[in-house]
DNA sequence: CAATCGCATAAGTGACTGCTTATGTTTCCT
DNA sequence: AGGAAACATAAGCAGTCACTTATGCGATTG
């Protein structure tokens, strides 16, 4: 029950580790080269790579070329997937729901 | 950097499992025992206890004995770490970042 | 009291994960 | 062209994870 393959899953499973939300977090204060990344944490190159890689398949990050670099960037939408699921369980928060539905209404971007 | 165990990163790695989303979905609809659980999903009752001992120690569940059942419901509370974690990027959604605390601080129930 | 039910914990196992050190590829600099 | 820089991928390894079966304990039933 454990294999499957979902974009919820993947985004959940992308959030899952301490290090890669420490780079998403970083990745939200502006663009970053891996370079830039790899110099912030105590971690290798290729660790760092592993995780954007990770965060990229569950569209959370997006990536481009310039040169011999290779700038992530935070994919907003790439959240929605997260705060649908908060918002399916709307039984909890029902009198609230609809300014969460406005929220996410205007999310994308 | 991955031993870390602040109750923000227990939410997201108890929240990261499949198997243990569905059983928080499941008691979204309502308190069940774990015998009800074990019957709903094709895994053993060893393994729901172990998913639910897991949501209760992220708190995003509570537990309460009556004779020989443990009857397992949502703690909406606990879903504030996850929350606060994505209200904390508003450089993404900053027009709409005063309804979305809005409905964090209306939230506690 | 004896047997069963409901649940938690223990112990073991296979699969997955996150990390490391190579290594290869493309781009830039001199 | 030669060498270094930036990145991705490969391969290997230790730790973790989710699951199983086995067991123990309190509560209920007969």
């Amino acid at each position: 029950m454990t294999g499957t393959a979902t974009i919820e899953n993947k985004v959940f499973q992308a959030l899952a580790d301490p290090s890669r939300r420490a780079i998403f977090e970083s990745l939200t204060r502006g663009e970053a080269a891996v370079k830039d990344l790899t110099a912030r944490f105590s971690i290798s190159q290729p660790a760092v790579s592993q995780h954007l890689a990770a965060l990229k398949e569950a569209g959370l990050v997006d990536d481009r070329r310039e040169g011999r670099c290779a700038y992530y960037r935070v994919r907003p939408r790439g959240m929605r997937p997260l705060i649908d699921w908060i918002a399916h369980y709307r039984a909890f928060w029902v009198e609230h729901i609809d300014r969460l539905e406005q929220l996410l209404e205007n999310l994308d971007g």
